[in-house]
RNA sequence: GCCUCUGUAGCUCAGUUGGUAGAGCAGGGGACUGAAAAUCCCCGUGUCGUUGGUUCGAUUCCGACCGGAGGCA
């Protein structure tokens, strides 16, 4: 019998994390968030964070794991949600996932992907040294000739791509597309109901504007102000490419005006939502919810009975 | 009131020595297998301010008018 979860999804400022606490409460669950910003200490505001009260009222996991200087990877998260997930499950409550990482949602319900090598720093400096010199289209080249089908598959200006399909030949002798194809034939390892939150466009870009018009009252200057003190958000970092702290940096260096900042905050975020409705609306396993001109508890409801429908139909199981 | 500059894509602007136009940004679509809030790919028709004139043909030249900016009074 496979773990049974709830997994919410959706773009950013879509009303995941509301909606998931709400069904954590009716069905006595707690959340555990996958989100990749979350886990960074000291990130709350722009993050989007649960509050401390809503912490009390139901547990959240992985929340506020590693310090904003630390690397984290879709592979730790992997193992961070199994834990959590098995603890939660071993004391009798209903695992909540609520976020908006597709890539770490995808990874943990597909549990062998993960066979490939994991990154080797020296060789990825070697690597991008290489890049720095003869350029993406010799790498790209430099890849086809070992691994012609990962070759095929990335364009050569994605160099993270090329790199690490060339990390991986490199460091193991076995290509990539060797490991892709191996991780293809796990079954998901928990029965999970994922239901995604859907809003028009529009709607969805101007929720986003007043959650950063929100941030900026709440303190999201002062924020990044006290993480940059503390020297985090270094460029180089996944914390300092967080949406909401690199776009105030020009304005804290005095170089704009905050206004400009969330304007460009605002910008960054669309296409952020836009990304990850390209990411969830490719994924067959989304059950959606259209939110325009539903209210929040009718919202809650839909998405308490596609839980329920998806228990007893056994759809959950897929 | 006179003079000069200006009016082209949602925005900032380029351009056509006269054959109905193109960049950046915004916007749209897509990809994604250990950095993913990252990274990358594709997508540009708009009464060329209005209206007359010259011309086979005007967004391009000329006139008037209407916006906008500046200068002189």
């Amino acid at each position: 019998m496979k773990p049974k979860i709830l997994c919410i999804v959706g773009p950013t400022a879509s009303g995941k994390s509301g909606l998931a606490l709400a069904l954590a409460r009716r069905f006595d669950g707690e959340i555990v968030s996958c989100d990749s910003m979350q886990i960074y200490r000291g990130m709350d505001i722009g993050t989007a964070k649960a509050t401390l009260a809503e912490q009390a009222e139901i547990p959240h996991h992985l929340l506020d794991l590693v310090e904003p200087d630390a690397s984290f990877s879709a592979a730790d998260f992997v193992s961070e949600a199994q834990a959590a997930i098995a603890d939660i499950t071993a004391r009798g409550k209903l695992p909540v996932l609520c976020g908006g990482t597709g890539l770490y949602l995808d990874s943990l319900l597909r549990p062998t992907a993960y066979a490939a090598p994991p990154p080797d720093p020296a060789l990825r400096a070697e690597l991008t040294e290489q890049l720095a010199e003869s350029g993406p289209e010799a790498m790209h080249a430099k890849l086809a000739a070992l691994d012609p089908a990962a070759a095929a598959s990335v364009h050569p200006n994605n160099t993270k791509r090329v790199l690490r399909a060339l990390e991986i030949c490199i460091s193991s002798g076995k290509t990539k597309s060797e490991f892709d194809a191996e991780s293809v034939v796990g079954e998901c390892p928990y029965a999970a109901c994922v239901i995604g939150l859907r809003w028009p466009r529009e709607q969805l870009n101007a929720r986003i504007d007043e959650r950063v018009n929100i941030m900026l009252k709440d303190g999201l200057a002062e924020e990044t102000a006290h993480l940059l003190d503390a020297g985090y958000l270094a460029p180089d970092t996944t914390a300092g490419q967080a949406i909401g702290y690199k776009e105030i940096l020009p304005y804290l260096r005095g170089e704009e005006s905050l206004a400009a900042s969330a304007d460009r905050l605002k910008i960054a975020t669309h296409r952020y939502a836009k990304r990850q409705m390209t990411w969830f609306g490719a994924k067959n396993y989304v059950e959606w919810i259209d939110c325009a001109g539903r209210n929040f508890e009718e919202i809650v409801n839909i998405a308490a009975e596609l839980f329920i429908c998806a228990q007893d139909c056994g759809k959950i199981n897929e």
